[in-house]
DNA sequence: TAGTGGTCTAGACCACGTG
DNA sequence: ACGTGGTCTAGACCACTAC
């Protein structure tokens, strides 16, 4: 094994699993193998073994069935309605949001771009603007900006027929799986460009949401600026 | 022992510890019977009842401490601003809120009261409000709703001089711990009160934040309604 | 029936805080 | 030196899934 040799016997096991994680040997949708093949293999017992997977499938990384198996954990659309989307009608239950392409340009990281996705100022982006709906609603504008370096094979045709998420998209080309997210929110009025997006008169209360989205390794992903129109829906978090 | 015979042993474990939590037998800020002295207690293995306690210290409610004990989790000032405030400067680093006192009244429960706090339309209330302000700025104001027949010993004065948060009193006070908040936040016009108190104009835009705290069993404590001024503050949070 | 994860045991030893 | 939680072992048996 060419672990580092730090700190409790678990968590060199919990490196080396996402060190196989991250450099795609184990695949999102994959059976991982057993915990007992894992223990013998890494020569601890089996119940540290459980332990190093623990947190993992606490992070919602891997899947644990029993009687099947351990899975590397896709996002398929009820996770990312679950975790990732937040905006529910006032009244109502939560339902998929349709995604309605708008655009996709070529761009330069602004200071708060570059700020966000810890790249230069000036450094080439992509931007994808997308509009959101909910019971043929309208809810939100939602503008997304990549980091050209990272997704330089990204092209305008993978946004406009997509059965599946960004995330998964992210994830199926790019092998860049989405574990956690940091939003911020803010009340603004809407400016013109959105407002029309909206339709709704430009200088309504919008909640603006800059969301950075992270992967495994804690390194951002996108950034994503939505506008959201909260006459009728509104933003649920469950905390603790 | 008197507890249900249900599902797998660690999870008997938990409910009578949590039973002795939710009854006082065990209170806010005391050390608990060490893990050996509960094991024996309860006639499991240690390792049975470290899972038993495993669950209890992910929810924040117990804390564990390496060569002194595991405690019983209290509102203090850290864990607050920690876990339950939101509101940051959108440049500089969280800080603790100063609360000015507003008003205490007795009212009577709306719908959206009653549907929150679970309780019946028309079913008498405090109202409780309160202006936050961070780094001499003022961000929110604070519209505070608690069941009547819940906290039916409260008065004005306990608002007025408390070198402590509002849930440290509802702990110390009437035995109340909260350990989850449910937050729906929506952008809104401010009204003419609120943008009195907040220093901004009529019709500026806010976020107006309404939180549900839970309690240990679930069933909900307050309904708060913050009015935020996000000119120069914002909400963040972390999730997954 | 075979293989998986889930529970449970009865220890041993380590790391940490306190007297 | 002692008591606490933290780690780790080497099993056994149960519950579930698939064939």
């Amino acid at each position: 094994m060419s672990t580092q040799e730090s700190g409790p016997l678990y968590r060199s096991v919990q490196r080396a699993l996402m060190e196989r994680l991250a450099n795609g040997d184990l695949k999102p949708g994959q059976l991982i193998p057993s915990e007992r093949q894992l223990a013998t293999e890494f020569n601890v017992s089996i119940g540290t073994l459980r332990k190093a997977i623990d947190d993992l499938v606490e992070q919602r990384i891997l899947i644990r069935q029993q009687g099947k198996g351990t899975y590397v954990a896709t996002h398929d659309r009820e996770r990312l309605l679950f975790y990732f989307f937040h905006i529910v009608p006032q009244s109502g239950l939560k339902s998929y949001p349709l995604v309605e392409f708008v655009f996709f340009h070529k761009a330069i990281a602004s200071e708060e771009v570059a700020m966000r996705l810890k790249i230069a100022v000036g450094a080439p982006v992509f931007h994808i603007r997308n509009r959101m709906s909910l019971d043929d609603q309208i809810v939100s504008v939602d503008d997304i900006v990549l980091d050209h370096e990272r997704f330089a094979s990204l092209s305008s045709p993978q946004f406009r027929e997509r059965p599946n998420t960004i995330y998964n998209l992210y994830q199926e080309s790019f092998g860049i799986t989405v574990v956690k997210t940091e939003e911020r929110l803010r009340a603004e009025a809407a400016h013109e460009e959105h407002a029309k997006q909206l339709k709704i008169k430009t200088g309504t209360p919008v909640l603006v949401i800059r969301r950075v989205a992270l992967d495994m390794r804690g390194e951002p992903v996108e950034l994503r600026i939505s506008t959201v129109n909260t006459s009728r829906h509104e933003y649920f978090a469950e905390l603790l």
